[in-house]
DNA sequence: CGAAAATACTTGTTGAAACAACTGTCGTCA
DNA sequence: TGACGACAGTTGTTTCAACAAGTATTTTCG
């Protein structure tokens, strides 16, 4: 273990784990960063950040129907607790509207646009080969085995709604 | 937050994946993201993000010595393109010094101090705690598996250097 | 030796999170 | 019907992250 580290000073601080908890945590924390990285090449290419593009595969999913912000909101990977803003970039961009309709003005509906759909057709090769840079080395078997043990950890921590992810 | 939401429409979008690799990817990423709150509200308490307590932490394994901004900002868990500002912050905190050295004064050494561990110190239970909120409902096997398949995944991902972390 | 490259940070600027406070709209129930 | 609370977004402010360009300080080497 522990990789003596031909380093001068450092005495390989042994990565030392106050538990096994924390030891998974960092090793999630850590892949996360890593393997996120590369997903976030393709991405800057096209000057969208995860959330941006997770979004815009939401609306796509539903289109041509809409969704309302805050239904949007909740079915993001990550919480986003500022979607006016983030809507409010991709809609300059023209990657997609937002209308209130008079049955209720409180609910804005957001589409995804022609050129938010061609957009994500554009990067849709590059992103699903940055996913297999991330993980193709590993085995079928390990990857399902992963993904369940991802699943299983978060379960208690998923809020009654966006249950649609997590069963599946 | 909590559970209002008896959501008319949802009508649970199926959440259909691109492949095997992305589903494990936005796995990783939502239970990431789930997670990570947990720890941030005993962050939170005590003004330190997790990238600012992460540094801390390190500081203080190879305390009462000293280390180069570099070398710590290439250990630390996720990378930080900007370290100069983090330990800007913590500096004027009183949590670490820093100081140029004859020998070398290009490199900046930076060492925690007594508050700086006292800090740590003080919320050391709790984020052990919460460690145990995240993942205390998982067996032990179940925890030492998921950790070998994080590593795993990221294992062609990390540079040369900070293999440190990856054996152990 | 002395220019040029490499090293180790700093600074500037821009963009995006996070949290709180605020506005407009709708349902409800006395 | 009309006040009140719930709902759905928006705006303001502060803080943090990312990328680029700049400043010192060694090292290298012709």
């Amino acid at each position: 273990m522990a990789k003596p580290s031909t380093n001068s000073a450092p005495p390989a601080a042994k990565q030392s784990f106050d538990s096994l908890e924390q030891e998974v945590f960092l090793n999630l924390w850590r892949t996360y960063d890593r393997v996120k990285s590369l997903e976030d090449e393709v991405f800057a290419a096209v000057s969208l950040s995860a959330q941006q593009y997770n979004a815009l595969r939401l609306l796509k999913s539903v289109y041509p129907n809409a969704m309302p912000t805050l239904v949007l909101g909740g079915r993001l990977i990550s919480r986003a607790p500022d979607m006016t803003r983030l809507l409010d970039r991709l809609e300059k961009r023209g990657l997609l509207v937002r209308e209130r309709r008079a049955e209720n003005r409180r609910v804005v509906e957001v589409r995804i646009t022609d050129e938010g759909r061609s957009l994500l057709n554009q990067i849709h090769d590059a992103v699903q080969q940055s996913h297999q840079k991330q993980f193709g080395h590993m085995s079928k078997k390990a990857l399902c085995q992963l993904a369940d043990l991802l699943r299983q950890a978060r379960q208690p921590h998923e809020d009654a709604d966006n249950l649609s992810f997590v069963d599946q």
